[in-house]
DNA sequence: CTGGATCCCTTCCGATACTG
DNA sequence: CAGTATCGGAAGGGATCCAG
């Protein structure tokens, strides 16, 4: 239990608040945000949409971002069943801040690759270290 | 190589857009980007102030980051050897968004983990499914 | 002090098969 | 259609030892 003075800090290991961040950082659940972000959507249409997803994946990612209370799941009792995700309140606040780093991704994305192009021609430059003799 | 019409999409798997959000989303990437918001720190500031990070995780994270054009990593020649990391410009224009991330896990803690509870006693009390007959 | 290299255990995650 | 169950390979990540 935290007192009222105290704010999360996400730097000590145990902080609640690195979970949070694990949970926004976790691979597939920003694409599954921003997928919901247009409305609620079957469960098909996010497998469609996120290209290279598998179901495992896909129902673990949804399960713990419902769990985390950013989507809601429906179930309608129908044949076939359909089944309907849509994000919460909470999940719509997330929204903003995810959609910015889509946003900032697709316009930085040259600048990391070049980046990524000098640092690994740099790399590859260096010579082997003063020679690793075989151990012993 | 992207004609300029194209927009990168991280809904297709193949986009470096996924591969930037990935390392957006890196467990500790987040956390030494923030610890570098205030100015450049010395590899030990970092390994000290972000709790429970590894040596290899460290080091790892911060080549990831340099070889990304996010930070800048300077060698002094002394005894003992000093080394400084900064963020550089692209590094900086991460830095909004990243510390958006952090202020959101720490304002919504308390609702996502209210919302674990619930789920969570939801769970448990949901019947163990038809019961399973021994397979066969 | 700042790491590189290894060992090794754990978790992630995709592929596949099966159920309501 | 929308999952659950399971298996095995791949990757993540900590501990330790060593080098510049």
């Amino acid at each position: 239990m935290e007192s009222k003075g105290m704010r999360p800090d996400p730097f000590q290991r145990d902080c609640g608040s690195r979970q949070v961040i694990d949970r926004i950082g976790d691979r597939w659940s920003v694409l599954v945000v921003l997928t919901l972000a247009d409305g609620e959507r079957r469960y098909g249409e996010l497998a469609e949409h996120i290209d290279g997803i598998s179901q495992k994946m896909l129902t673990q990612t949804l399960r713990g971002l419902e769990r985390d209370g950013l989507v809601t799941r429906t179930v309608h009792a129908s044949v076939p069943p359909r089944v309907d995700y849509a994000l919460t309140d909470l999940g719509h606040s997330l929204l903003d801040l995810v959609s910015g780093l889509e946003a900032w991704a697709t316009t930085h994305l040259a600048d990391v690759q070049a980046a990524r192009v000098r640092y690994d021609a740099e790399v590859l430059r260096r010579p082997p270290a003063t020679t690793r003799p075989a151990r012993r």
